[in-house]
DNA sequence: GTAGGGTTAG
């Protein structure tokens, strides 16, 4: 066989075969440096299928490059290389080096980047974040006019500055320049959508609705994103509509995205009937269902969901179990917790990130502080969560000392506490009653952390005054507040007037914390109390009476536990359960019990 | 021959 022979067949083999192995890589390459040159065709074929992007066979591929010569290095030829090379997700840093590394040897052969090169370069820089390589790219667009006259340009352009958070930017150059189609007006919403700015992205949406273009599914599903995160119901109907009223192809990612938006929006019962009647669902579509009944606070039914999703076989992923691990923290089910940690092991998932954060809080709020700590001190890397929910969970179990030493950490790792940090600190000072300690933490809050104090804050550092004895404080606390004070703040007062018997000054707060929150009941609750403490029966039944005549809304008192994989839920003065009898009865015993230790303790 | 999609934490 002669060497044209020899092509002809490598030529058809290429052309059924999906990807090449490294051997046949090699077999190429000197079957190439032997029968030079190679025929186009041929080059066109292979290169693109270099699909296993391993650092070696980006190797063989430069060595090819560099045994060509022109007209064989032509630019059509780099540009289904550099298309053709996989995004590799677990490093994108290497994808972006053989990305550049292609670039350069292009340039150095005399070849300019064209309309197809610059958006696979983009599309690279994008996925690493690489803001300045594709600025460069940028300019260049800009120097060769590709920006104006081609959309991909654009659109690849908008893309890099909305993945790097330059919203100005995708702005620009979407209102620059006549060319701006489908992809454009999406990549513009996806932009607002994902620098936390929805309700910009659902204005930018109507203004692609008022320019007369339609949306299709990609469109549509960032827009649904954008209202699921408005928690905007009405609006998440509308696009719901839309979808029907265009015929828009109801695909598994527009259910998913529904799902997640009726859940958010609070409609759980339509979130069900929409997953319900999806045909096709995915290892996403529970997940939404998992974590958006976990995000309304409905834990028990996003375990049903877990479990119904164990009956049938899906595998979960690490979304799924960070959403069982949410409800297991909340529902204080340590058992099932358990399972999903030896789960986490046994698939040798990285207890880190999103996972060990999950494990840590489901262990904390689980009462397992030794086995949070543990998981906390076994994550290789820690971010501002993780040490949150150890700070947290510390806090919560009275371990001020060890928080606040935790605390302490945190500048030496190179971690910035933020807002919901500041919580645990200033919740640990409360339990220790450790009222200069917690004066200064707040004050560090604006003054070295620039973190502004939010009403929780102040409700902390009420109940720290309040628990300290510092009534009188406690108030003057309140009054020099330069936000207005809400719930949490007056509920602290009226917590504080509780413990230290103050009945006027309850009196007080309670009508404002009314103000503020009319339609809940605690501050009656609170407020009857402090009456019945201070004997003042008469009052507290009217208060009583006030609120069945309000039709409040209740919000009682619940506590679960697990045993045997069952979930039971336990409601103040619930007697629901098959043996509440029973279970009143041991109650009973147990508090006789309790009561009779007090009174030896005494 | 190219570009845009859903779910996760304290």
């Amino acid at each position: 066989m002669n060497s044209q022979e020899l092509w002809v067949q490598a030529y058809g083999r290429l052309k059924s075969c999906k990807s090449i192995s490294t051997t046949q890589l090699k077999q190429l390459h000197a079957f190439i440096i032997k029968t030079r040159p190679l025929p186009l065709p041929t080059q066109h074929l292979m290169y693109p299928k270099l699909t296993s992007s391993t650092e070696k066979n980006f190797t063989h591929i430069l060595s090819f490059l560099n045994h060509l010569e022109k007209p064989d290095l032509c630019l059509s030829l780099y540009n289904a290389i550099i298309q053709g090379l996989p995004s590799n997700p677990n490093n994108k840093a290497s994808s972006l080096r053989q990305v550049l590394e292609l670039l350069k040897h292009m340039l150095v052969n005399g070849l300019l980047p064209d309309n197809y090169t610059v958006p696979s370069v983009l599309k690279a820089c994008a996925q690493s974040r690489a803001l300045r390589e594709g600025q460069q790219m940028h300019t260049y667009a800009i120097k060769t006019g590709l920006v104006l006259s081609n959309v991909y340009v654009k659109n690849t352009l908008m893309r890099l500055y909305a993945v790097c958070g330059v919203i100005n930017c995708v702005r620009n150059l979407f209102d620059e320049g006549p060319q701006r189609d489908l992809v454009s007006w999406t990549t513009l919403i996806q932009g607002y959508v994902k620098m936390g700015l929805p309700r910009e992205g659902v204005e930018a949406f109507f203004d692609m609705c008022d320019a007369k273009m339609m949306a299709d599914e990609m469109t549509l599903v960032i827009v649904l994103s954008a209202c699921s995160k408005l928690g905007d119901l009405n609006l998440g109907r509308k696009i719901n509509e839309y979808i029907y009223a265009n015929g828009v192809y109801r695909d598994v990612f527009i259910g998913n995205a529904l799902v997640d938006m009726y859940l958010k929006g609070g409609d759980a019962d339509f979130a069900y009937k929409v997953f319900n009647e999806m045909p096709v669902r995915n290892v996403v579509s529970w997940n939404s269902m998992i974590s958006g009944l976990a995000h309304q606070g409905k834990f028990k039914e996003a375990l049903d969901v877990f479990r119904e999703m164990q009956r049938i076989g899906l595998e979960p992923d690490d979304v799924t179990l960070v959403g069982v691990l949410n409800s297991c923290a909340n529902l204080g089910v340590l058992e099932l917790g358990e399972w999903v940690h030896a789960y986490v092991d046994r698939n040798r998932i990285e207890a880190d990130g999103f996972i060990g954060n999950a494990l840590v809080d489901m262990y904390a709020k689980c009462g397992s502080i030794d086995q949070a700590f543990r998981v906390f001190q076994g994550m290789k890397r820690r971010d501002v969560y993780s040490y949150t929910a150890m700070i947290v969970g510390l806090a919560m179990h009275g371990e001020v000392e060890m928080a606040l030493d935790i605390f302490a950490e945190m500048p030496r790792m190179g971690i910035e506490p933020d807002e919901v940090t500041f919580i645990g600190v200033l919740a640990a000072c409360s339990h220790g009653g450790l009222v200069a300690e917690g004066h200064k933490y707040f004050r560090d809050m604006s003054s070295v952390y620039r973190l502004r104090p939010q009403t929780e804050h102040y409700g902390c550092m009420v109940d720290l005054l309040g628990r300290a004895g510092l009534i009188n404080e406690a108030e003057e606390f309140v009054k020099n507040m330069p936000i207005e004070p809400d719930a949490f703040v007056w509920g602290a007062l009226l917590g504080a007037c509780r413990i230290h018997g103050k009945v006027e000054l309850a009196e007080s707060v309670m009508k404002k914390l009314l103000k503020v929150e009319p339609e809940r009941d605690g501050a009656y609750v609170l407020m009857s109390n402090i009456y019945s403490s201070a004997n003042r029966w008469k009052d507290a039944v009217k208060l009583r009476r006030v609120m069945k005549g309000k039709n409040m809304k209740k919000i009682p008192g619940c506590s679960s536990i697990e045993l045997d994989g069952v979930v039971h839920e336990f409601k103040k003065g619930d007697k629901s359960h098959k043996r509440s009898k029973d279970i009143y009865k041991l109650l009973d015993e147990i508090m006789s019990h309790v009561k009779n230790h007090e009174l030896l303790a005494h």
